[in-house]
DNA sequence: TCGTGTATTTACCAAATGGTAAAATTTCAC
DNA sequence: GTGAAATTTTACCATTTGGTAAATACACGA
């Protein structure tokens, strides 16, 4: 049995523990939690239904695995919001890596999205423990930002909650992104432009 | 037989499709199509599995039903959107729309979130057929507004976009926003402000 | 009130699905 | 190479779930 016990995983553990949360991030991310079988995640990884249940101890464990390891990927970029520089370059900033994340991790955009959208029922905790402290702790350095007159006055929860929603959309919405937009020139590109010129207006003092 | 045939519904059937429909907005949105059960419809309706069965021809039916229907509730704001006042109001009023909207219809902003999220399997030709012609006419609406100095440069496909995200962001993550915002003061009038904030800011020449 | 079509319930079914037991196979330290 | 432990497969099972058939109850115009 490979979980609960405190030795370290063997070299096929290792592998197949994450094959089989690349195939189920792949699955549940475009199914949805109960839309997402066994048997699904099971040929996506090319491993039989009993095989993925000697690694995991069943569905709900691997799409809780699958969120916890996401939650932090998910939070570096603003972890990496720092008071260093300029503030609207700051968040600027922010806008921007949060942009190329939606471009380069869509699956893991879509599976908290859909957790999320249910109510998050496997993640509440998560959010209160996790991604409350950070958001509070950035909203107090964005205000401070704005208390000694280096930004305009502005809402910082509502400003990231903007943010947020402005560039996951790209990830989250892509079936719809894709058909409005036909095949135009880098959509990327001009999000990132039309994202930029926008938080920069409100962000200029 | 209640559906196929041209004859005008009795009021028992009107009554009880729109019970049906009402129950299933409720546990769709809540659990996405394959998360919803047709027991669980049948308990919110107060009627059994097979008698919701006589009135529609299955699950999916009754899924496609509600989206249709949805269609039009949701691209009402948008039609709205016309070439009558000045272009700043008008499209700032079309955020306070949709904003609006979020607040009193979270259940139909969830249910279309969710198709989306999934690739919109149920509702891919809908979007090409309703969505895409308005969406160019408003974009060619706004474009216009800019190309006659109206409005300063921006790129109206991304400025919907920003629009739609922004305003939804508050029905569809509403389990995130309720446990970050903690309870604070009329978080719908902070949002509206800030969000007039940002586009008055991005729309003002 | 009677009879006919409408509406509802009861009793099912087949497929899908999450999960298990145990046999068979592979890996690896010695 | 050998044996014990780890890994994988085969053969299942119980529950859930979308859906159906047929019997029953009901509404309502004549």
């Amino acid at each position: 049995m490979p979980d609960g016990n405190p030795k370290k995983p063997s070299r096929i553990q290792t592998r197949n523990r994450s094959v089989i949360l690349d195939a189920a991030l792949e699955v549940f991310s475009r199914h949805g939690y109960r839309g997402a079988t066994l048997d699904q995640i099971a040929t996506e990884a090319g491993l039989s239904k009993p095989n993925i249940l000697y690694y995991f101890e069943g569905k709900e464990d691997i799409h809780v695995t699958l969120l916890s390891k996401l939650m932090e990927t998910w939070l570096d970029p603003l972890v990496a919001l720092q008071s260093d520089g300029d503030p609207a370059e700051e968040i600027l900033g922010y806008v921007q890596r949060k942009l190329d994340m939606a471009r380069d991790l869509p699956r893991e955009s879509r599976l908290f999205a859909g957790e999320i959208l249910q109510g998050a029922p496997r993640m509440g905790p998560h959010l209160e423990t996790d991604l409350r402290p950070l958001f509070d702790e950035k909203c107090a350095l964005i205000q401070g930002w704005v208390d000694t007159g280096r930004l305009p006055p502005l809402d910082p929860q509502h400003l990231i909650f903007s943010i947020w929603s402005a560039t996951q959309h790209y990830a989250d919405f892509d079936a719809q992104v894709k058909v409005l937009l036909g095949q135009g020139s880098d959509p990327h590109k001009r999000a990132s432009a039309h994202l930029r010129s926008m938080f920069g207006n409100m962000l200029r003092i």
